[in-house]
DNA sequence: ATGAAAAATAACGTATGCATTGATGTGTAC
DNA sequence: GTACACATCAATGCATACGTTATTTTTCAT
């Protein structure tokens, strides 16, 4: 399991499958950052017409990935140092939030065995020095921790930035130190939210994910990666 | 100066049109909440094809205001007492970042007075018993400070609540106590950030928001408020 | 009379066509 | 040789037409 994409897989409208067709190829690197694409290229490439492309691309731009110009068509934009600064910022305010909601609203038994198993796939990853397994636990206990606050709007507003956050954090993996700090802090924020210490699990959070935003943008920085 | 609707005066686009003439409507009541309306109609009253409408629509949706229903029309969303409260956290995390966000980088010229403007008609309205332009005053000031924080997707973040908060405070205004301690805050708030207070700037806006939620739970609770 | 099934209707989702408009290339004049 | 203007072209934005599907109505059978 990875990043969430699907919308409805029931019914695999044309719509949707634009959309999570686009978004594929920006996380996987197929559409090139600071590059243009045409609606109707796209839109050959997918096997669907230009209106669902054209619903997809400002759906898109919304969520920051994408730009429109007119008669230029969509450009994919590039991750800045700068934009994970904003990000860091919005998720160390969001996230903390919802680990006092869930500690104060309690999970669910899945909800508690999901977790612990996220956490405990982050710890196997790094004893084994896998990186990306590494990282895609952490994504699905962040995603999980936002499920388990309850505020449907918390969930939407996190999902949208977690997806900018991936590509940053791919590019950087093999960068930065080895995660140690950071998978510990896991297993703690998960024994606050079970005892139900919502005092606990926001500071905890708080200061995970704030030593993960300076890591972050400092490895960027560092490494002049500024066009993700 | 009220809510901010427009995208872009300067070519109204018929997609921008559509957005902003069916958020205007369901802002000032002449689309009823529960009520649902077909795409062609909405197209018809607004003078434009069914595409932008049905652009806008997604949009809609996409920001709470709407679900658009296969063959059922777009229905126009109920502002439930949970949604308050869902909207009301995320409003006391984000507001008090911008706050300190604000007061690190400091105010521009234009920033400072048009904040104090935005006070000091909060304080004359208040004097005058003249609640709408209380609020209008209120609202100019919280888009101020989170425009002066300077974190673009915080903008946008924070502007898509700003319009549901807007209805339910629309219908409890006259039920409300005078907001005098509110109206308070915001002159302390703008004291913290000309003197580059970060910690007090969060500290009273945490305050401010956490109250004003609070209240306005509560008198949704009270009058049974449950569907504007 | 009631219920079910089938047909008709109506609305959306998608595709396509057209007009508008910005970009690009060429030609001419200085 | 360079710069500006005009013409051509191409891509979007919007409108419209079509097909799909859910809903509703009507009819028939029990």
């Amino acid at each position: 399991m990875s990043l969430k994409v699907a919308t409805d897989d029931k019914h695999p409208s044309a719509g949707a499958k634009a959309y999570d067709a686009i978004k594929a190829m920006i996380l996987d690197g197929r559409l090139k950052p600071s590059a243009s694409y045409l609606e109707a290229e796209l839109a050959e490439w997918i096997g669907v017409s230009r209106t669902p492309v054209r619903e997809a691309g400002l759906r898109l731009e919304r969520e920051g990935l994408v730009k429109v110009r007119p008669r230029r068509g969509v450009l994919i934009l590039p991750v800045s140092a700068e934009d994970m600064t904003e990000i860091y910022q919005l998720l160390t305010a969001l996230e903390p939030l919802a680990a006092e909601l869930a500690a104060e609203r309690g999970l669910s038994a899945e909800q508690a065995t999901a977790m612990d198993n996220a956490t405990t796939r982050m710890e196997r990853a790094l004893a084994e020095d896998n990186l990306v397994a590494w990282a895609e636990g952490d994504d699905d206990f962040h995603a999980l921790l936002v499920e388990a606050s309850g505020n449907k709007r918390l969930i939407e507003a996190t999902a949208r930035y977690r997806t900018q956050v991936h590509r940053a954090r791919m590019a950087t993996l093999s960068l930065r130190p080895r995660p140690e700090q950071s998978t510990v802090d896991h297993r703690v924020l998960l024994d606050c939210l079970l005892k139900g210490d919502a005092k606990g699990a926001r500071d905890v959070h708080v200061a995970h994910r704030q030593a993960a935003g300076q890591m972050l943008t400092e490895l960027l920085a560092q490494h002049r990666l500024n066009n993700l």
